[in-house]
DNA sequence: CAGTAG
DNA sequence: TGGCCTTACTG
DNA sequence: GCCA
């Protein structure tokens, strides 16, 4: 603990050591996000005051009567009778969304209540995309089997839904979709139509299709079943976990996951991933009251579901151990398949990875068997990388590398640098090779490389890694784990004695650590495992909310290999930015988001702080996790001007050879952007004699077109 | 400035 | 033979 | 190490 770095302390330090040490940092193109300042005028908007949303319901139930007295709504009251506690994402401040579904929910009739009081409320309505922890944590929860049975938690479109129906029931409204607001909703039809084809049950029967948490699809409803058979079922999931009734000595802190394994097992054929969802996302459609999972999820009931003989339906029935005696088993199910997709917000398809993934010990974990057996590769494509043609000689020259990784020459510097650039050609060549000729022909397999590969075909080893590896480059490779050490402190390290992570530990031989380092080493093998796919979804869900209540016109983004559509990510990178139309930037919102993530546990280390948080363009590198029971896991966020957005994207989704083609073309690519006519100082490289003129950066897409460069799904970018 | 991450 | 890679933070 |  004496290692964790506050922001606070950190940043102040950090801050006014640079302040002297650097005056003029890249002034270069600092962004004319000229505040439009316009504001002034006639918009008298009114200074939306900051409120909790416990506060604001409270306010409400004080208005209550009063608003009941002079109450002249058209409305229908349908809510009556219900009383609601609502979970808008965020306890800090309730948004403009948060407050005007409150007031939704009294002018129909319904009752807010303030705080989570299971004693006292009928229905928990939370945004259409709860995260879970963070919902837990308001309401001090430590699982979602703790709230009773008969409370529902269910999205915002249960609640408009309920309009729909009841003020119009069949009538098609034709669009919307956008706005939940007080205008019908077409989904409702779809719900209305299942109804009916599968039977009686009254309004509550919905709650099951917009349940907030697929762990709690059931809640609610069971008085109903009941009704329509002689027994209450128990909800089994196919681990055998009941999930009708709260355990009291529940201890596990830990998800289950069982379930959802099991069940998204068979929904892998149907999700069609939406590569727009995720590419075009921006803050208008974060901003929207569109129900994103909601129509989808009405018509592929409507296409497939509640018909029998399906081969899902079976599936469910036979996991739910009483086919016939529950009628809603393939409901069941299906909500729930429905629902971890949505979750899961799959996208994409897998790639063949150049993962570094090899620095921490070499090994090519066959995560595999891993990620199937967790049922969270949502994809519909087989893995590609793991039966590469020549996927033994891609793990050998691999581990090779990584050997010369720990020698200090800057030959050996270049040799990496050559054995990566053919492994990644290698990795994405389509067959066997069959001769040197073959290998040779290779862009970036030259005579070695062509040597080496032959002698793996023919003998199924290289004698070239037994030679290479020792016990020191061993230990020097065990060092390089940690993060913040590289091959010099390594060395340093091994010369001064040490062989193992205890010796570190020990400061054998009197090596010191910086801070860094230092909780590199305490969390070694957290930081240098890779976390499922929905972890890193799980870990995003939490922080949009917290970042969209700082500044609701947020553009964030999740980058990385997250978005190249990896089943299991190294780490995870968040991308902010603002579109500055309205005066306003992202400026100063890094710092309230890191103290806010911090505050909640969800950031428990900072690696690196900006120099400044008053800038646009920050980076920040941190660890986080899900929950106290989760590893630790990297973290990056990364602000950019919004109009360099589309170069950042491209950036940070990493494709170096994208920016070789760029140079070579006489461009230079960044983080903020293409810029043409970039001119260095021959000598030095380093030294730009121009800054060039930059031609593109709002959208990849623009990009791209000029380098000629047809487009890529994020998971193809590999190749030039 | 060297070392490191990415 | 000399280039391969950009940028920013840490100490 | 590869390549121009």
């Amino acid at each position: 603990m004496s290692s964790s770095v506050t922001i606070a302390e950190a940043s102040t330090s950090s801050s006014s050591k640079a302040a002297m040490t650097r005056g003029k940092k890249t002034a270069a193109a600092e962004a004319k996000s000229a505040p439009v300042k316009k504001d002034k005028s006639g918009k008298k908007k009114k200074k939306r005051e900051l409120v909790t949303p416990l506060e604001y319901a409270q306010r409400l139930q004080e208005r209550l009567l009063e608003m009941a007295a002079t109450r002249k709504s058209h409305a229908s009251p349908y809510l009556r009778g219900k009383r609601i506690f609502y979970y808008g994402g965020d306890m800090q401040y309730a948004s403009e969304e948060t407050r005007g579904r409150m007031d939704y929910i009294i002018k129909h009739g319904g009752t807010v209540v303030p705080t989570y009081d299971p004693a006292v409320i009928t229905h928990i309505v939370t945004t259409d995309n709860p995260p879970k922890y963070p919902f837990l944590r308001l309401c001090s929860l430590r699982s979602l089997k703790e709230i009773p049975d008969h409370i529902p938690t269910v999205k915002w479109s249960w609640v408009i839904s309920g309009a729909s129906r009841r003020v119009n029931p069949t009538a098609s409204s034709g669009k919307d979709a956008g706005k939940a607001g007080h205008t019908g909703n077409p989904d409702g039809d779809t719900a209305e139509q299942i109804e009916d084809a599968s039977s009686p049950p009254p309004v509550d029967f919905k709650l099951m299709f917009h349940a907030a948490f697929k762990e709690r699809l059931d809640a609610g409803i069971t008085p109903y079943i009941s009704k329509a058979r002689p027994k209450p079922q128990k909800v089994m999931d196919p681990a055998g976990h009941d999930h009708s009734r709260v355990t009291p000595s529940e201890k596990g802190s830990r998800p289950n996951n069982s379930e959802i394994s099991a069940i998204s097992e068979f929904t892998l054929d149907r999700i069609e991933p939406k590569e727009s969802e995720i590419r075009d996302f921006d803050s208008s459609s974060l901003l929207t009251d569109r129900i994103p999972g909601h129509s989808r999820f009405s018509s592929k009931l409507q296409d497939g579901a509640p018909v029998a003989g399906s081969s899902r339906e079976s599936a469910a029935s036979r996991t739910l151990n009483n086919p016939e005696l529950d009628p809603l088993a393939s409901f069941y199910e299906q909500a729930r398949a429905e629902k971890e997709a949505d979750n899961l917000q799959s996208s994409l398809s897998s790639d063949e990875e150049q993962d570094e993934g090899a620095d921490s010990g070499g090994k090519c974990v066959p995560e595999h068997a891993v990620s199937r057996k967790r049922g969270f590769l949502c994809d519909s494509k087989p893995d590609e990388h793991t039966d590469c043609a020549n996927q033994d000689v891609i793990d050998k020259l691999q581990e090779l590398k990584i050997l010369h990784k720990a020698k200090l020459s800057a030959e050996d510097n270049w040799r990496v640098y050559a054995y990566d650039k053919a492994i990644r050609a290698l990795r994405s060549y389509p067959t066997r090779i069959r001769s040197y000729e073959e290998a040779r022909a290779i862009r970036g397999v030259g005579d070695k490389t062509a040597q080496k590969i032959i002698e793996i075909l023919q003998t199924g080893n290289l004698r070239r890694i037994g030679y290479e590896k020792t016990e020191d480059v061993e230990a020097i490779n065990t060092f390089q784990g940690i993060y913040g050490v590289g091959r010099h402190t390594a060395f340093k390290w091994y010369a001064n004695g040490c062989r193992t992570l205890d010796d570190v530990r020990a400061r054998k031989g009197g090596i010191r650590l910086s801070p860094c380092q230092e909780i590199g080493l305490k969390y070694y093998s957290d930081i240098n495992s890779r976390m499922p796919r929905s972890e890193a979804a799980d870990i995003f869900n939490m922080i949009k909310p917290i970042a969209l209540s700082i500044d609701p016109k947020l553009f964030i983004e999740i980058m990385g290999s997250y978005r190249r559509g990896k089943a299991d990510c190294g780490d995870i990178d968040i991308l902010i930015s603002r579109p500055p139309n309205d005066g306003k930037t992202h400026q100063g919102v890094l710092r309230k988001l890191l103290g806010e993530l911090h505050r909640r546990g969800i950031l428990t280390e900072d690696l690196s702080l900006p120099d400044s948080f008053d800038d646009l363009e920050l980076v920040y590198r941190g660890l986080c996790r899900r929950d106290s029971s989760s590893l630790r896991r990297r973290i990056d966020f990364l602000t950019v001007p919004y109009a360099s957005r589309g170069a950042a994207l491209l950036y940070y989704t990493f494709n170096r050879s994208l920016r070789l083609k760029a140079n070579k073309m006489g461009y230079s690519l960044n983080q903020r952007g293409l810029f043409q006519g970039v001119i260095r100082n021959p000598s030095n490289r380093l030294e730009k004699l121009d800054d060039g003129t930059m031609v593109a950066s709002e959208t990849e897409e623009e990009i791209l077109r000029i380098l000629g460069v047809p487009w890529q799904e994020p998971h193809e970018r590999i190749r030039g």
